[in-house]
DNA sequence: TATAACATGTAACAAGTTACATGATTTC
DNA sequence: GAAATCATGTAACTTGTTACATGTTATA
């Protein structure tokens, strides 16, 4: 809900949108950084405006549908700015679920370990060439710091599975 | 669900064990790798035991409250396996939360950023410390495999947010 | 003329959490 | 005699997803 709320006032800083065209924005543009989708997105905008931190004026060109415009207000930027500090002092005690996996390898054989654990490295040394090969934003340096952020983790990640297969192909573990 | 039910499944793989045994090894061992909660293990166990992964008897000590002593069967150690595979081969996108205010930080005043994300930074070097001086155990490799992970992971957050952070006072962004 | 894009939603479902209920026994 | 521990759950709620519904207009 918050972070949710976040990310829609944080768009809506920009300029006011309708519905539609931040669904895409998010889709194209922020499929890295949230998962939200459109029901989730148009829900959280209703209630945002229920609760008067963003307005909605209507709109229509020619014979199309008819758009819901959101705009900020004065109480959404304040909020908005709360949300944004809140988030930026917060930790974030991550739960990796790999590492559920991690615990049990004893009950596994090292060679099914092995395979399972390289078949992991290969997706996310693909996915880490990704974020590698992205442009860089000339405008927004804060999209380019969540990059950075991702490939530096990602780039950790790939070299903590490459260590531990090497482990379990020495056996010195 | 999958991820519930393997930590459930590996935990009876080591022996048979009653809800609140299982329920008290997570809150107190398990407590950085799963946030599963006591009704959620109940509901799991009894699903394990519906779809026959896992059997039920019952034991009572005195006068003491009758438990449920749940044990894996044939069927139970096979899903665990399948399910530890999985586990092990996956690749996890991470999203993390903390990256869609670093997308936002151009709309608050650069001080207010780095008193912001010195908070943050402060929280994870204290974690990382915790980690750091976490005994190791002898007898699991897997669960220090899990913990190994975890530092290596917050050393990177911690020293991103370093950068990021000098980075915002030098200007150099 | 079919299909993709435009535009906004509802309804059913899934997963998990919080708070509550119950009652015995051990410890302070 | 109060509080913590033992032991298992139920019910209501929250959050979000998937699948469906609806109808127009531009594109191939």
């Amino acid at each position: 809900m918050k972070q949710r709320s976040l990310i829609l006032l944080g768009l809506l800083m920009g300029q006011s949108q309708h519905g539609y065209q931040i669904n895409e924005f998010i889709e194209r543009n922020l499929n890295t950084i949230t998962d939200m989708k459109k029901p989730t997105a148009y829900a959280t905008l209703d209630k945002l405006n229920a609760s008067g931190y963003i307005d909605i004026h209507h709109e229509q060109e020619g014979n199309r549908p008819p758009r819901k415009v959101y705009s900020i207000n004065d109480k959404g930027r304040k909020l908005f700015l709360e949300l944004l500090i809140e988030n930026l002092s917060d930790f974030e005690n991550y739960q990796y679920k790999g590492d559920i996996g991690l615990m049990f390898i004893d009950y596994l054989p090292d060679n099914q370990c092995i395979e399972a654990l390289t078949a992991r490295y290969e997706k996310n040394k693909k996915t880490l060439e990704l974020y590698l090969n992205m442009p860089t934003h000339a405008m927004q340096r804060g999209v380019n710091l969540a990059i950075e952020h991702k490939i530096v983790m990602l780039k950790t990640e790939v070299q903590f599975l490459k260590d531990t297969i090497d482990k379990l192909k020495s056996n010195d573990i």
